[in-house]
RNA sequence: CGGGACGUGGCGCAGUCUGGUAGCGCACUCGGCUGGGGGCCGAGUGGUCGCCGGUUCAAAUCCGGCCGUCCCGACCA
């Protein structure tokens, strides 16, 4: 396997933005330098390029596998949306109206229907659950769709916020409300659990104030995570669809009573987004960090050579890379000779490799070579015989201590706010996660939102009582933060 | 969509104020020496200066319009 070099052929050297100078500017850089993606000429349009696509691949593959435990099946439904169809929902259109792309001529024929290039595709789908589904002997509907969709925004940014992105969506359809609900926070617990056993990032899990809630739904449920300049990211949702689709596009079941009713339904997504998590909450001033079940490349193994033993260390590099392939290691081989080791140790640091391996010829003297983690740095000397296993260990303890690590920040950066006026410091100097009552009301949501940029990001599953510190009415916990 | 900044080889920039025939660093190509934290020397390739129009003997430079990017707001996975 061979991915291009991060800063060779056609990217400078550059010096990589400090995280902590400007975060914004250092996660442009880090996009293009470890070539995870290129801008498009359309606005909000990149190509993900191999490196990239690769930890996207290891994403899908991890969350397919769960789905696959919970029931679900794949499948593919039409990229195109008639206009009437996505207006069978009140709520649905309003919500999506002002970013959906118009397919209004084909060819040099004006057409008589405006066709929408899908935002989302529960209507679509609709309209073949309705053809599908008669009896309560065809309920559950579990199934999965991997696809793309499109959302005209207005600021774009890798990864975060992109015209096109890629994701999948699930879309259930249930007997009965209860079921519905359970499948809703199952699929929100599959995707807290990728999160923190897949890519290392803790997040926080729970229901979104009405205000934030999937236009069409009746609950939804969100994985916040925080990003390193403290924040917060939705990285994933799962909607209670209740009967609101059902009953605007006529889905009907025969129950056991001989009863025709509609049924409950969800959905939920998990987009490329989760990649620009993945940068944020973990990236450094050296570049990327990348948990080792999503690295593309586990380690990386750069000889280091002198004139005269150039051919015996290339020699045990091969022999060395041949072993860790042969114990199911995904390995990578550095035998460049442009450049010099430090250049390579640089790149692959970027790259947030979890591994280096270097083997010289002192190492092989002493028949050994030299572990550095991407995490903490740390240099270790292990002997040739028991690398393949020493490096298995190690690479589970780079996936823990990352975890680790992101949750203490998480942690660390989760404040509980005694006073508006205390929120309101907290907001503008540390930002974070800032835990306080609130009353339920619009009013006071809009208030906070005006007044220091923060936004409700998720109301827990457990709440306790408390009162608004703006209004003084009694109110329960919420979560507050600024957001991407 | 409002406020601000910026568009010059692949990337980062200088030149614009004061018009005069485009430059630097890195990357890229070739050769040689190197190689345990972004090596060195030499020789090269590559740009109708975002686009359209105007002023002028002459425009990267002045004027007008458009497009795009980034930052700050409003809207969102």
């Amino acid at each position: 396997m061979h991915y291009e070099r991060s800063v060779r052929m056609t990217e400078a050297v550059e010096k990589l933005t400090k995280k902590s100078e400007d975060s914004s500017k250092w996660y442009l850089q880090l996009v293009r330098m470890a070539k995870l993606a290129d801008y498009g000429p359309v606005r909000g349009t990149f190509a993900i390029r191999p490196y990239g696509f690769a930890i996207w691949e290891r994403i899908q593959r991890d969350l397919d596998d769960r789905f696959k435990a919970t029931g679900h099946v794949n499948a593919y439904f039409p990229l195109f949306i008639p206009e009437s169809y996505l207006k069978k929902e009140a709520e649905h259109v309003e919500g999506f109206d002002p970013e959906v792309a118009w397919v209004t001529t084909a060819g040099r024929e004006e057409l008589e229907e405006r066709i929408a290039v899908r935002p989302t595709s529960e209507t679509i789908i609709c309209e073949f659950y309705r053809r599908w589904i008669h009896s309560y002997r065809d309920l559950p509907v579990l199934v999965n769709q991997w696809s793309n969709f499109v959302r005209w925004e207005k600021v774009t940014r890798p990864f975060l916020r992109t015209t096109e992105v890629l994701w999948q969506e699930g879309h259930t359809v249930h007997a009965t409300a209860e079921e519905a609900r359970e499948e809703t926070l199952r699929m929100l617990g599959v995707y807290r659990d990728c999160f923190a056993e897949t890519l290392s990032i803790p997040v926080l899990t729970g229901q979104k104030s009405p205000s934030e809630r999937f236009a069409g739904a009746v609950e939804t449920f969100t994985c916040e995570a925080l990003m390193g300049d403290g924040r917060a990211l939705q990285s994933a949702t799962s909607h209670d669809l209740g009967q609101n689709f059902s009953k605007a596009f006529d889905i009907t079941f025969l129950d056991e009573n001989q009863d025709r009713v509609h049924p409950f339904q969800t959905s939920w997504g998990f987009s490329t987004r989760a990649v620009g998590a993945l940068i944020l909450v973990h990236g450094d001033d050296r570049g990327l960090k990348i948990p080792p079940k999503l690295a593309p490349v586990e380690a990386v193994i750069v000889p280091i050579w002198r004139g005269k033993n150039k051919s015996e260390v290339r020699t045990e590099a091969q022999k060395l890379y041949t072993e860790l392939k042969a114990a199911g290691l995904r390995a990578e081989l550095d035998l460049d000779e442009e450049h010099s080791p430090g250049w390579k140790f640089n790149e692959h640091e970027l790259r947030g490799v979890p591994v280096r391996v270097e083997i010289g010829p002192k190492d092989i003297e002493k028949s050994q070579a030299v572990l550095v983690r991407r995490d903490t740095g740390e240099k270790e000397f292990v002997g040739r015989g028991g690398l393949p296993e020493r490096l298995t260990v190690l690479l589970g303890e780079i996936q823990d201590n990352m975890m680790r690590q992101a949750t203490e920040f998480r942690d660390a950066n989760t404040r509980h706010a005694g006073s508006y006026d205390e929120f309101k410091e907290i907001i503008a100097e540390k930002r974070g996660f800032v835990v306080a009552p609130w009353d339920g009301t619009l009013e006071t949501e809009q208030k906070i939102k005006e007044d220091t940029k923060a936004t409700i990001r998720l109301l827990p599953f457990e709440r306790e009582d408390g009162t608004d510190l703006i209004s003084g009415k009694p109110g329960k916990t919420a979560i507050f933060a600024r957001a991407y």
